[in-house]
DNA sequence: CCTCCTTACCGAACGGCGTTAGGTTTCAAC
DNA sequence: GTTGAAACCTAACGCCGTTCGGTAAGGAGG
């Protein structure tokens, strides 16, 4: 090595998912990135093919996070449950980058990978193989919409504002201070209802162990 | 006037949209835009206060599609089964612009306004204003999941390129071909199991016309 | 008719963007 | 001591959103 090397791609991609949290996904420059890793922006492109690329790798990162081990279990219902809660607190945890993870969740290895694994779970409990990726669909519906379209960064500190204009939204629970755990409550309140309903309209599961009639 | 004018706001926000549509949110350039409609960039910002500006109003304008006049006629589950899918309808037809419109939802004039029905509906039915609030959240969160995480854009046409590393996925429903119909039927299934798991921890009704008990 | 003034568009430019081509420095290996 | 490649650099290209100062058109007032 000519010298100790300043970059290297895991820390191109850490500083990148930085930049991203603290100043949003259109915040984040090669520029500006270079800058914060001491360099100049040319150089980043000995270790990245592109920012497009890079930010695809930072997605994967993030989406290995999701641990969809709740369905080894053999209960489709928490398996379902516990997958949709570690995708979203993911997520959660980089609200900002969710835009671009959303876009094509199917052409990602990683969420590929669980999609699959949550398919095949479903297959296992009874469903159709159609149903098994409806289920899976809704469930990022829910997951992707959560993160996303969250009340946390959604209402403004001035209860005033809305008050004259939205006569039954003037309600202390849209304050900031306690969207967060709002939002919490009800991606648990969705989850919940969702399974729920599905549950409802189960099929006959496949008596694993014994055949209890 | 000088001469009959080229531009005005509602032909640039029409255009605009249709570049939207057409070439994806990245695909909108205030010089595209111009050329487009026959003039050069400065030209549009004796008409448009800034692209972001010009962007909300082009939100603001498929908002207004949505339809809540579904708690009308008294039946929550009704209601909200028929404005989840008057929204979904709404974003369907623009799925490039999904992702401008899920940020911050709650900062919109149209989207409040609904919501503001929604919540108030919900509340005469029965339920508290927090639980109002977390199932009106819960909508939105399949709404804008379902219309930003769809399948349709997702999946290779090439069902080869799945078989091998993903063995449950490998199924002919996942072709493009039939992911339209797949992302209507999934939508409508999380929301059929949506408001049933709902329905099923349901205040009691208020009895709006007679007393049966 | 001529002048004036507003309207509506245009040319040119600013700083910033992603990206590339072609240098320059540093250090290990021969 | 020379070679050579790795790692970073400067400079530039063509885009972007946006602004500033101009310029042509056509109605209003004399």
């Amino acid at each position: 090595m000519p010298r100790n090397p300043v970059l290297s791609a895991s820390r191109i991609r850490t500083t990148a998912l930085d930049i991203i949290d603290r100043d949003g996904l259109d915040g984040l420059s090669m520029r500006k990135l270079a800058a914060e890793l001491g360099v100049r922006a040319a150089s980043l492109y000995g270790h990245v093919s592109t920012k497009d690329d890079l930010l695809h790798e930072v997605a994967g990162e993030i989406l290995e996070k999701v641990d969809v081990s709740g369905f080894a279990e053999g209960d489709w219902r928490h398996g379902l449950t516990m997958c949709a809660r570690s995708y979203r607190a993911a997520l959660a945890q980089h609200p900002n980058i969710v835009p671009f993870l959303a876009y094509g969740p199917a052409h990602r290895d990683a969420s590929l990978r669980r999609l699959d694994v949550v398919h095949g779970a479903l297959v296992s409990a009874g469903w159709t193989r159609r149903e098994a990726t409806m289920i899976a669909a809704s469930l990022m519906y829910l997951v992707f919409g959560a993160a996303l379209s969250s009340f946390s960064s959604g209402f403004s500190e001035d209860q005033a504002l809305y008050r004259d204009r939205y006569p039954n939204l003037d309600k202390a629970h849209l304050l900031p201070s306690v969207a967060r755990e709002l939002d919490h409550d009800s991606f648990e309140l969705a989850l919940g209802a969702f399974v729920a309903g599905l549950a409802a309209r189960a099929p006959v599961p496949p008596a694993p162990t014994g055949s209890a009639g």
